[in-house]
DNA sequence: ATGTTATATAATTGTATACTGATATGTTTA
DNA sequence: TAAACATATCAGTATACAATTATATAACAT
């Protein structure tokens, strides 16, 4: 039996990977890997919407998994933690393990 | 400009991730760490309802993120990959640097 | 000041999906 | 075979959320 306090930890790490879930964020955090971009450059290498790349962003923020640094008219974002960068290298290993299972996976649609 | 291969590698990422981000089936996984159970088990360590346990589990399944055995009329599943464990750890990791902006991220609706 | 570029926000819509309740399938024991 | 137990599936509903369009805010240039 789950204490509440557990719930609440296990809904939080359920948010965290939810950040991680959608192939735009997943664009974002990508290129992000390779070092600080602006919004109009992570637009142009993900082909997002500005509003869509700006929502998304706002989401990352807000979840902790990217800072914005603003200079000038321009807003700078980069990963916030080295660990994001490495969650998503553990999950290319694991995904090299299962990548089968999950590309057959029907229950959850593929965009 | 991200090439179609590349489109399909983040998408199967991104449902990779989608395995993680409901807490259902993130206590299913974490319940998991400590080695196999069947569904019964499951379903009373989590307290979601059998039918809803056995679709995430099948999902998790199909994700090839949990493997399943039966043993007479008991189902038992485990974790399919030592580093899904790792996942789950390293993203603790990352929590405890990001809780508070993970905690206030209202975009992401928290159960 | 005015226009232009960069980014953010809001409202709307469509779709995905989590949950419930009912039921079906499968396995064991009596 | 029947009854009891374990697990899976299905239909229906409600909600979450991604994307789009339109618009707002902010910084810079002329």
């Amino acid at each position: 039996m789950l204490l509440t306090s557990e719930i609440n930890a296990i809904s939080l790490k359920a948010k965290l990977f939810r950040g991680f879930s959608d192939p735009s964020r997943l664009s974002i955090l990508e290129c992000l890997l390779d070092g600080p971009r602006n919004v109009s450059e992570i637009v142009a290498v993900t082909n997002l919407s500005q509003p869509n790349a700006s929502n998304h962003l706002s989401c990352l923020r807000d979840c902790g998994l990217v800072t914005a640094v603003q200079e000038g008219r321009y807003v700078y974002y980069h990963l916030s933690d080295d660990r994001v960068g490495n969650l998503l290298t553990l999950a290319d290993e694991v995904l090299a393990e299962v990548a089968r299972g999950v590309y057959e996976c029907t229950r959850v649609t593929q965009t």
